[in-house]
DNA sequence: ACCCATACCGACCGACCGGTATGGAGTGCG
DNA sequence: CGCACTCCATACCGGTCGGTCGGTATGGGT
């Protein structure tokens, strides 16, 4: 067999995915595990790259913190934009379909349906003002999704107090955050599970949905 | 001046404090900082206190995470069961008066008012099963002071809709832990009252509270 | 006066931390 | 072919990590 070595032997990681993959293993071990916890060594190991590798592509591990709350978005932005809710046409069912869909998601352990940026930014609001900065931004861009659809339903279902389409944005955002954080405490999905329940009564409260309308939303059965 | 030695030169920090104010000085960096960035060596320098009165005090670093969670109920289960919320004979006020505490209490950076057992178990739940655990009694033991409030309302005030006192005081946690999250994203309390705000039309809805005495509970002015 | 448990001290340990220095393999371009 | 440049590999650095250990100080009991 004539050497040809166009690219590397094909099991071997293809060159030029090391920045890629630093940013996947960022995001699991630190869903798992926490930032501070999590040693450039490890995501070294874990993304099969060496340390020359990431200081090549980060020029500290701050930096990379960055990267990675800004790819966040990216990976996570496509899987809502690509969720099946989007297809109804009352922006109310929209809001409905994606706490509906947030709850379908929130499968298996804590570290694999809980936020990256949510874990990051605890550990660093104080200590990295751009790590900070960047997960701020990310929940701001995922909010601002929402928010779009909490618009024109407050537009086409005029809800019953004054309420604003970013307010209730920054409302959903927390209360999934802190159902995050009740479910590691427990071990379980079930508090983000309940806590969305909640949300969902508030809204159909808000916007007055007839009860047997709100039912086939999806309310959780026991 | 007889060398009267029977304590210490009183300036010093008297002998058997050591635990206290390691336990103290856990609580006030690990909110700054998260729980693996705090040190060992740093929390002995915090509380004034060497390595030696650490480990003599505590067999490991996580036996003190254990210990500082615990310690968290018992500093802040005091501060609620002195707060005046508890004077009002209608529970469903006692359970307004909680939130509204809640708020007032939320001054200063989000590290003077944000959680040590939300933030400890974000970082510990996959680690550390003792902490973890810790972390949960003490958001639990938390939840059941309002739990039984809000049990009292549930019989005076019969909700709208089929709650438990259990879930309700589970999802004010929630709340207030996604709050906190969010605040320290953006470095401000106000995502925090927000939610508050929120949670208390969701619950002034739920129990049926006339427009004008639901505002007298003390509505976020503008 | 003596004993002993408790409280505390601080030097020290190996492992690991984030970060650097240097060198070399692959690639596009003239 | 040669050269510059990107992408990475490896050895290494000073510092810090959680934890250990031999020792001292103190105070109560007898």
């Amino acid at each position: 067999m004539p050497p040809r070595v166009k690219k590397p032997p094909a099991t071997a990681p293809a060159r030029g995915d090391a920045r890629a993959a630093l940013l996947t293993a960022a995001h699991a071990l630190v869903r798992r595990q926490g930032w501070t916890a999590t040693s450039v060594d490890q995501l070294c190991r874990e993304a099969g790259v060496t340390k020359g590798a990431f200081f090549h592509h980060f020029a500290s591990k701050e930096a990379l913190g960055v990267a990675a709350a800004r790819h966040w978005d990216a990976v996570t932005a496509p899987l809502f934009a690509g969720a099946p809710y989007h297809r109804h046409e009352d922006p109310l069912d929209r809001v409905f379909g994606y706490l509906d869909f947030r709850a379908a998601i929130a499968q298996g352990a804590p570290e694999d349906f809980t936020c990256f940026v949510g874990t990051t930014v605890q550990e660093t609001f104080a200590s990295s003002d751009p790590i900070r900065a960047a997960c701020d931004d990310t929940i701001r861009a995922h909010a601002a999704h929402l928010e779009r659809d909490l618009g024109a339903a407050i537009e086409r279902h005029p809800p019953r107090l004054e309420v604003t389409a970013a307010g209730l944005a920054l409302y959903t955002q927390t209360v999934i955050q802190g159902g995050f954080v009740l479910s590691k405490a427990q071990g379980s999905n079930a508090p983000l599970l309940d806590a969305l329940s909640h949300l969902k009564r508030y809204l159909s409260f808000l916007f007055q949905v007839p009860h047997d309308k709100e039912t086939t939303h999806g309310e959780r059965p026991r």
